[in-house]
DNA sequence: GAAAAATTTGACCGGATGGACAAACGTTAG
DNA sequence: CTAACGTTTGTCCATCCGGTCAAATTTTTC
C-alpha cells in the first residue's frame, strides 16, 4: 500500500476554500467530463478567478484526483455495511435502498464516477483491480453462503451485485432520460419512490406471475 | 416533424470516406465524449489529414450528429420489435438477450449515448422527450396489458424498462469496471453468458427463494 | 503598528484546437 | 491532350486553455 502524503498544514481559509472549489469542481466535473470542464468554469462557480483557484489546487488534475479519493470513500461506505448478520432479504433491501438513496442525493458523485469509468478509468484503474475487487470478492462469498443455506436463490453473486449498482446508479446518471420518458408530472420524490418499490419488487419478489405456474 | 434534409448526392469515394470517418468518429467520441475528442484524433483515426475529413464534414459537430441520428435508429430497434403477439415471458427475454447483445456487440454505441445523456443530453433531448418517451409510453401499454390479464406481476413498466436499459447498458458502460471486478478470469464470451443467465433469472424468476417462504 | 505571511489578481505564455483557404494533385469525360 | 471536377494537403489563423509570475492586497503575528 502507497503511504498517504502527510497532511499539509492548513490554515482555516484555505480548508474553506479548497472545500469551496471542490463543491464548484464536482458541479462542473460531474456535467462535463474531465477533458470537458475547464479550470475558468470550475473557477467562476466557485465565484474566484482562475489564478487564485490554482493557489489551492496545482492543477485541474489535483482537483479531480483528490475529489475521485474523496468520492470512493462515501461510495463504497454502503457495500462495507453490508454484512451477513441479519436476514439475507432484509440487507439486500437496505443496500438497494441506500443505493438508491446516494443516487439521489448525490447525484453528481454517481456522474463523476460514471465519467470516470466510461472513459476508461484511467485514474482510477488500480482503485478497481485492488480494493473494489477486493471488496465485491468478499461481499460475493457472503452472498453465496446465503444462497448455500437456502436463503436466497442461487445466482451469480457479482451480477447480482452489477445489477443492483446499475439499476440504481441508473437513476443519477440517466436522470435526464428518465425524467424526459415520465414526463413532467412525476416529481422527483415521486419518481424515486416509485424506484425504490419497483426495484424492492424485482430483486425480492421477482417478476414470476404469482397467480399460476 | 421536420423534414429530412434533401438527400445530397455523394461520390462512392465520398460514400466511403464518410463511412471511415464516422466508424473513427465512433471510436473516439465513445472513449472520450464530445468535448474530449479532438478532429486531429479522429482523422488519425481514420488514416487522413485533418482538412481532408473537413473536406467531407463540415465540422466536429456535424459527424456527431450523424453518428447520433444514425446510432438512434438502430438503438430503438429491439424496442420497437417488443410486440404483444408472443409469450409474455417470451417476449421479454427475447428483448433482455438482445440489448445484452447490442451492448456486447455495439458498446461504442452504448458509451457514445451514455456519454451524450450523462452530459445532460443537450443535442438529443428533443428526441428523448418526443420520440423516445411515445415508444416507451407505448410499449408500457402494452406491458400494462400482460399485467391486467395476470401474465407477469403487477409492478410498474417504464421502471421495468429502465432496469432493463440500466442492466444491459453496464456492460457495454462499466466494461473496464466489470471487466477489473471479474478478473481475467472469465473471457468476454463467458462474461456475457454469464450476465444473460444472471438477468434472464432476475427478471423472470427473481430472487425469492424457491425451497421455503 | 510594522513586519511577515497569506491571499488575490491582471497580465502573460506556450501549446492545443477547430476550422479556413488556396494551391496542388489526381481522375475522368470529351 | 485538356478542361472540368473531385480530392488531398500544407499553411495559416483566432481562440481557448492550462498554467506561471510578479505585483498588489489582505490577514496574521509579534
Amino acid at each position: 500500500m502507497t503511504t498517504a502524503a502527510p497532511a499539509p498544514r492548513r490554515t482555516r481559509i484555505q480548508q474553506e476554500k479548497r472545500e469551496l472549489i471542490l463543491e464548484a469542481a464536482l458541479e462542473v466535473f460531474s456535467m462535463h467530463g474531465f477533458r470537458g470542464s475547464t479550470i475558468d468554469q470550475i473557477a467562476e462557480a466557485a465565484g474566484m478567478s482562475k489564478p487564485n483557484l490554482l493557489y489551492y489546487f496545482r492543477s485541474k488534475e489535483d482537483m479531480h484526483k483528490t475529489l475521485m479519493q474523496r468520492l470512493l470513500q462515501t461510495w463504497l461506505a454502503p457495500l462495507r455495511d453490508f454484512d451477513n448478520v441479519g436476514d439475507p432479504l432484509t440487507e439486500l433491501r437496505g443496500y438497494i435502498r441506500r443505493k438508491l438513496e446516494m443516487a439521489r442525493d448525490y447525484p453528481r458523485e454517481s456522474r463523476l464516477f460514471a465519467n470516470e469509468i466510461l472513459q476508461g478509468a484511467p485514474r482510477i484503474m488500480p482503485m478497481l483491480e485492488g480494493e473494489l475487487k477486493d471488496l465485491v470478492d468478499e461481499k460475493a462469498e457472503v452472498i453465496k453462503g446465503w444462497m448455500r443455506d437456502g436463503k436466497i436463490a442461487r445466482t451469480d453473486p457479482w451480477h447480482l451485485i452489477f445489477s443492483i449498482w446499475a439499476t440504481t446508479q441508473h437513476y443519477a446518471d440517466f436522470d435526464v432520460q428518465v425524467r424526459a420518458v415520465l414526463g413532467p408530472d412525476r416529481g422527483s420524490e415521486g419518481r424515486f419512490e416509485d424506484a425504490a418499490r419497483f426495484l424492492e419488487q424485482l430483486f425480492l419478489d421477482g417478476l414470476r406471475p404469482r397467480t399460476n405456474s
